[in-house]
DNA sequence: CTCGACTCCTGTTAGC
DNA sequence: TGCTAACAGGAGTCGA
């Protein structure tokens, strides 16, 4: 599913967008319309409008114009891909399907210079928002401080779940929540406010390491708590202990019980 | 404010 | 073979 790496991937993938100016906005779909837009106010919005800059913050993609324009928000949900001017899809996604119907195009841009920008999304998760909110999430995991981090473990909370809080700290996914917590030697478990201060350094500097590397090797899935592991009755691939299954924070959760505490 | 429970979306897959 | 039910997780809402 996109993460923070998949997302960064997208936006360098989709950077020849900047100095490009839409022509028509396809937006099919209503239900991929968020924050009450409705179709003719992008329409309104963006036609005309040249992109000066693509950018990121967490999981949200954003498209800035020349002047005073306007906004542009991308999410993409769990199984939202770009295609970018008839190319093919820079990414195959774990748990989504492989095909890219011309059903599942939830919202384009046509470029007068004869490109397109699509968002082939199967499940619908992803979505559009003119001028969303930026600072209702916390600060990039790229560019997140160790001081930054400390202010986040204060509450009763697992530790996972205030990883996966895109208000804490923007970008964090369950499969690179998981892997973080997996290489700091921390049970995702545990209230956040119970973590010393070593756990919480070397979360941060999981993070650090985790996200350099992983994007390097092509995405959140390549991790060492990897999509083979994730499956009930695996092994722990540093010490042989069998994984632990469950769900924390709502969501599917993988550890160690061995070296995770 | 915090936090867990619940809801939404739908293609894929396991199991009968 | 064909069907059903469970599953996946990002994000928003609601109530205690």
């Amino acid at each position: 599913m996109p993460e923070i790496l998949e997302i960064e991937l997208y936006r360098r993938s989709i950077e020849p967008v900047v100095g490009r100016t839409i022509a028509e906005v396809h937006a099919p779909d209503p239900w991929f319309l968020k924050g009450g837009v409705v179709a003719a106010q992008l329409n309104d919005a963006l036609v005309g409008a040249e992109v000066s800059a693509l950018r990121r913050r967490g999981k949200l993609l954003l498209m800035d114009f020349v002047g005073d324009g306007p906004v542009l928000g991308l999410r993409f949900g769990m199984t939202g891909r770009p295609f970018l001017d008839d190319g093919g899809p820079l990414l195959e996604l774990e748990y989504s399907s492989r095909r890219a119907h011309a059903d599942w195009d939830r919202f384009a841009l046509q470029f007068s210079d004869g490109g397109s920008l699509r968002i082939n999304d199967p499940r619908r998760l992803g979505g559009v928002e003119l001028d969303p909110d930026e600072d209702a999430l916390g600060p990039d995991a790229f560019e997140l401080t160790l001081a930054r981090l400390r202010t986040v473990f204060h509450g009763a909370a697992p530790v996972k779940a205030v990883l996966l809080d895109q208000h804490r700290i923007a970008g964090l996914g369950n499969m690179l929540a998981d892997e973080v917590l997996y290489r700091a030697g921390v049970d995702p478990a545990r209230p956040a406010r119970s973590l010393d201060d070593s756990s919480v350094k070397a979360i941060h500097r999981a993070i650090r390491r985790v996200l350099p590397e992983l994007l390097e090797r092509g995405g959140s899935h390549a991790g060492r708590l990897a999509v083979g592991l994730r499956v009930p009755g695996a092994r722990c691939p540093k010490d042989g202990a069998e994984l632990l299954r469950r769900t924390i924070g709502g969501r599917t959760t993988y550890s160690c019980p061995a070296h995770q505490r």
